[in-house]
DNA sequence: AACATCTTGTTGACGTGTCATCTACCTTGC
DNA sequence: GCAAGGTAGATGACACGTCAACAAGATGTT
């Protein structure tokens, strides 16, 4: 027997499911139409930046986003050839590659965070009080791990 | 001058990020395990039998979708092929047409919404209480709002 | 009737994500 | 030293989403 959702349940479930869809577009939109990066684009930067390096292996940039391997190899093709990344061989494994910040991807990245920070801002925390975030953050931690738990 | 997030909306953010990415691969990986639906099928069939008539209109059906009008006409081509739904020439206007279920799609639907019910619940609401579940409901009617509002 | 204009829905090109597979290299056990 | 199996990363095929352009039909104005 199906236990379907109750009715305040469902609100928030239909709340979550528009504002995921529409908050991950309009901060897309802003992104490609303010520094011409796709939010793909930006997360590949800023895990770049969070290194003082700024020279990776593929899989622990792979391990910092939680992104396939394949995904990634596809994603930095592409920002290889916009110019945004440059790959390098790695001496110590053969098999492995470096990816490194190009000045072009410097360049983009530092355009597209402030604007980024402040349609966050504007769209999402501005209109919570503090209890709200932590509530945010402790529904979002929950949700977390019972995904991550064993079924 | 770029205002960050202080470690509280930080705390909630990466959460969101996070969660937004992973409860929707896992809900989307379950789909597809049980009933070969994807999401996105998913919910085109559930806003088709929402209605009595299960023959809607292409603009009516994306307005409900809140999807544009050329992703659902790719995705009606998919799901077409795959003899989910079905097409039917509109008499009144010759511009448009109709979409309505197949046997298939209803075999399909009625299938996968029980354990995907199930899943949402496993994942989201059976680790939250009351206030959790009106609080999220609040904070993602908040963004909604401030989506929609003019800039 | 004739014209511009709007609407419906499709299409093509292209960026993106997933899965399965492949190659090349590394590691371990014998 | 070498075969067996593991690992790093790239690739091809395909599903999906967006944008711009399009065809064909509706509507409104004169």
């Amino acid at each position: 027997m199906t236990r379907w959702l109750d009715a305040r349940e469902q609100r928030a479930w239909r709340g979550y499911i528009a504002m995921q869809a529409q908050l991950n577009a309009e901060l897309h939109r802003r992104m490609q139409a303010e520094s011409g990066l796709s939010l793909a684009d930006f997360d590949v930067l800023v895990a770049l930046t969070d290194r003082d390096t700024e020279r990776m292996r593929v899989l622990e940039l792979a391990e910092a986003l939680q992104w396939e391997k394949s995904r990634l190899s596809h994603h930095l093709s592409r920002m290889q050839r916009r110019g945004l990344i440059e790959r390098e061989d790695c001496p110590d494994d053969a098999r492995g590659a470096f990816v490194l910040l190009s000045a072009e991807g410097r360049r983009a990245i530092e355009a597209a965070a402030p604007s980024h920070v402040a349609a966050v801002r504007e769209l999402v925390f501005d209109g919570l009080d503090e209890a709200d975030v932590d509530a945010f953050a402790r529904i979002t931690g929950s949700v977390l791990a019972r995904i991550a738990a064993p079924r």
